[in-house]
RNA sequence: UGGGGCGUGGCCAAGUGGUAAGGCAACGGACUUUGAAUCCGUGUAUCGCACGUUCGAAUCGUGCCGCCCCAGCCA
């Protein structure tokens, strides 16, 4: 597929896709695009880095280009196989295209040190013998310049048999390592004579004990890229300062060289996207691991109800730029909202239930009422959901003595069950403690399926589920994980965790669900009318059916009472 | 005190010399068998600040201020 100049032109939508444009009219990589993205598999992916994904392989799919999943498998002390499986896993869920081709870094170490001896033989690399802490002294300072080891002179001859040994075991970890030769007084310290390869004794997770030499980010990264081919290299801003260095290499061995372009990672409110803080919370068992439903992993989200699509469509919101920003977790829910309205089949669900007996309604009579799956979307069907004498709504959905503007059910009121009937309050039960133990009601038996018989006005309508055909779920509230929008920002001697919302997670036992709930599946994500949208949890079962809430509706009504406790100042 | 990057309404973000897109949020209203969705409407944005160049600057120049990143044998 090639595209036409006019074609390129319309893809450059920011700077980075701007650059691939030029790059690829101008014929720098043969009108070709190829991207990668480079995880390394120490931990869970994260919605930090879906958006990597999103530039990464959004580029390559809208340049028709070819994107590589690749693992940066360079250090075996971080990584494991777990943790590859997890991400190739949350790739494909987010829906890219990697061609089912998966890289490692790890094969190519071979060639990796045969460029590193053309570098000793070129006199650009040398193998220094000092301590990690001396070479971290002769380093010098972001002021001072550094100075040159006393082993930077060694022969060509001398640093290929000392390379050689290295590879070969003869030495002990920290023993020395390879280094190039740059320059110690360059103001950017990673120009300072890097560290190319250091001595490991591990085995790798995939190469054995094949090596007890393992390359650097900075040596392997851009040799990677060569090898694969890849045009634009897209990474985060925290390596701008490393491109000289990838360059530098490339260069010296005069072989084929992408671009790399960098952006300004993910932050959002309300979150935390480090991996090390990612770690201490499932290590300190904040969550319930990498996967729970208030972590913003792919796979926590995967669990939450979160559709692909609307990750994918936050990201392209949310934009590509070099300036390090917060983005409003507001502009997640929305996306998230908007997909499941779209796609996300109706049901009732009540998660408080009070009993609610109709009176007037024949006690053994069942009614199969017929309704819609979506009612904005009559192809997506219909279903039956029985109606009954006895039946369970919302708690919050009768008072004794409403406020003003309150149109559900209370005395002296009458209400719509959705799909039923119009019923109105007759007599309330109650408990020695005082507590609503059911709720009287006679209904109008000319309502049937909800419509006033005389065009009568009534403003409230419940969702219900039959008692007697309840399913009973445990679900799942779940809230944001801190209470601050931004974690970090603690008080003296305390850390994020200290901003943990303690109340993130509400278990919700007897909770009452219509019949047809019974068929979905693990992962189906489902709208409980008027209240949210929930997903069946993975561990659901016939017997104990989970579920977790993924977002909560738009709530005007909790709106205007909380404004009504707490008025709004005017200036 | 070194180097690199960034500063456009509450939050993102277009714009690259011709007189400030769009989305989210917020706030009104219409509609409504989800107080949802949908629809309509609402913002005097000192474009970090100050000088300067120009007929004209968010866009160019100079100076200043603020924030972020870099001293791993991590990536």
């Amino acid at each position: 597929m090639t595209l036409s100049d006019e074609e390129l032109d319309a893809l450059a939508t920011d700077f980075i896709r701007t650059a691939v444009a030029e790059d690829t009219k101008s014929g720098r990589f043969d009108r070709r695009v190829r991207t990668r993205f480079p995880p390394e598999p120490n931990g869970y992916l994260h919605i930090g880095h879906a958006k990597a994904l999103n530039i990464d392989a959004g580029i390559a799919r809208d340049f028709g280009g070819k994107f590589n999943l690749r693992f940066d498998d360079t250090n075996p002390v971080k990584e494991e196989e777990e943790y590859v499986d997890g991400i190739v896993n949350d790739v494909r869920w987010l829906g890219w295209d990697f061609g089912n081709e998966i890289f490692f870094a790890s094969d190519y170490f071979e060639q990796m040190v045969v460029w590193a001896e053309q570098l000793i033989e070129q006199g650009d690399a040398y193998v220094d013998d000092l301590s990690p802490q001396e070479i971290r002294e002769y380093r010098g300072t972001l002021v001072e310049p550094g100075e040159n080891s006393p082993y930077r002179d060694r022969s060509v001859g001398e640093n290929l048999d000392l390379f050689r040994r290295m590879r070969a075991g003869e030495f002990p970890e920290e023993a020395c390592v390879l280094r190039a030769k740059i320059d110690m007084a360059s103001p950017n310290l990673n120009m300072r004579d890097p560290v190319m390869y250091r001595i490991l004794h591990q085995s790798h997770h995939r190469q054995g004990d094949q090596w007890c030499i393992y390359p650097m980010y900075d040596w392997a990264h851009g040799l990677e890229d060569s090898i694969e081919r890849v045009t634009h290299s897209l990474c985060d801003l925290g390596y701008r300062d490393h491109r000289p260095l990838y360059d530098w290499f490339l260069d010296r061995l005069g072989i084929y060289h992408p671009q790399q372009i960098e952006f300004a990672r993910l932050f959002m409110t309300y979150t935390v996207l480090s991996k090390r803080k990612l770690l201490q919370l499932v290590e300190g068992e904040h969550v319930q691991g990498w996967d729970d439903p208030r972590m913003p992993t792919l796979t926590g989200m995967r669990r939450r109800g979160y559709p692909p699509e609307a990750i994918n469509a936050f990201c392209d919101r949310i934009g590509v730029s070099t300036a390090n920003s917060v983005v409003d977790v507001a502009l997640l829910e929305h996306a998230v909202r908007e997909q499941l309205n779209e796609h996300a089949q109706r049901v009732m669900g009540v998660l408080d239930p009070v009993k609610v007996v109709i009176d007037s309604y024949p006690e053994d009579q069942v009614e199969w009422m017929e309704v819609d799956n979506h009612p904005q979307r009559p192809g997506l069907g219909k279903r039956t959901v029985p109606f009954s004498r006895e039946i369970y709504i919302e708690r919050e959905d009768f008072m004794e003595d409403p406020p003003r503007k309150y149109y559900r059910l209370a005395p002296g009121k009458e209400v719509r069950l959705m799909n039923a009937y119009l019923v109105q309050y007759k007599t309330i039960v109650k408990d020695e403690e005082g507590n609503i133990v059911e709720i009287h009601c006679t209904h109008d038996p000319n309502s049937r399926g909800g419509e006033a018989p005389d065009g009568r006005r009534v403003r409230g309508t419940l969702h219900w589920v039959s008692a007697a055909h309840a399913l009973d779920a445990e679900v799942r509230l779940y809230d944001r994980l801190f209470i601050k929008e931004n974690p970090e920002e603690a008080a003296e001697g305390e850390t994020f965790l200290n901003n943990l919302n303690s109340n993130s997670l509400e278990v919700q036992q007897g909770c009452k669900l219509e019949p047809s709930v019974a068929e979905a599946q693990p992962g189906d994500c489902l709208q409980f009318m008027r209240v949210g949208y929930f997903a069946v949890d993975p561990d659901s079962t016939a017997e104990q059916l989970l579920f977790n809430r993924t977002i909560q509706l738009r709530d005007t009504w909790a709106k205007i009472q909380s404004q009504a406790q707490t008025p709004r100042k005017k200036g």
